[in-house]
DNA sequence: TTGCACCCTGTACCCGGGTACAGGCTTACC
DNA sequence: GGTAAGCCTGTACCCGGGTACAGGGTGCAA
């Protein structure tokens, strides 16, 4: 109903007001209005926006994507562009390639403590080492070799 | 056997030359010596080291807790710190904290996709919709509220 | 009208993990 | 001894997502 003044924005959302106006240079999020001061005025609505942000960032997206996300759903579904299911999909599938591969770390890690392993470098060198030196460098790998 | 140059080392290692004196700047990894003209010569363990160092990163240790965990092998178990098997089973905690996080994610995401949900802002004032703005906000929250 | 809280702008800095560039020296080979 | 590749140093810049600070203007209530 009545506009908000940007710290209200921001201890309603709770963020920093700088925030606020770090989000408005890249083109987040915009003051509805000015005062005749200069002083930015807030549609209440931006708490929402301000709360779908922070979800979406939550989600994996970039402040880069989110700014995409919502002008697609501002102005002009133009097409050709792929819209927010497309998005959403593409997202989920990066979710899952990481969860894959914080799995294969995880069973790293957990081979190491079992090898009782407590001095990386003298480890490296000695056979049956659970760390996967030359394996790990490049991500998306799932095999495990035996190493140090 | 022979001392490396920098360039070699960072070709073995597959790195920037750059970066090894990067890593040098912050402590990480020391040239065993100099020419007399000044050039950098490393043994060639170094090469271990760096595969050690790539690997250890690619666990999710940073540069500070890498150069940490190689010191405590190299030079004095002082004790009263933590040794390389507490702080891997420190580290496999968070990892698997990170993997349940990114679970939560994902189910978020499946569950925007199953509700066909294709304008943020819209959205998120409709109740039902699937996108737990207030939930998200703060991390390692496994409810599932409504939402847009 | 005075006082204070709040807000404005521009600019600089933070984090981590590097990368790039300019200007000059060394090393190696022919 | 010439020449090219490679290395040295210092400094500055990149990314993303903010945060901080200085110096000055506004808004509102008493």
């Amino acid at each position: 109903m009545t506009a908000l003044r940007s710290g209200q924005l921001a201890d309603a959302a709770g963020v920093n007001p700088q925030t606020l106006r770090y989000y408005e240079r890249i083109g987040l999020l915009t003051p509805a209005e000015r005062t005749l001061g200069g002083h930015r005025l807030y549609a209440p609505e931006a708490v929402t926006a301000l709360r779908v942000i922070k979800a979406a960032q939550r989600l994996g997206f970039s402040l880069d994507e989110i700014a995409d996300l919502l002008d697609l759903g501002a102005h002009r579904h133009g097409r050709r562009e792929p819209g927010l299911p497309e998005r959403a999909a593409a997202k989920l599938a990066e979710v899952e390639a990481k969860i894959d591969d914080l799995g294969v770390i995880r069973d790293t890690l957990r081979r190491a403590l079992d090898a009782g392993c407590d001095d990386l470098l003298a480890c490296a060198q000695r056979p049956g080492c659970p760390l996967p030196f030359t394996d790990l460098a490049d991500e998306g790998n799932t095999r495990g070799d035996v190493c140090c």
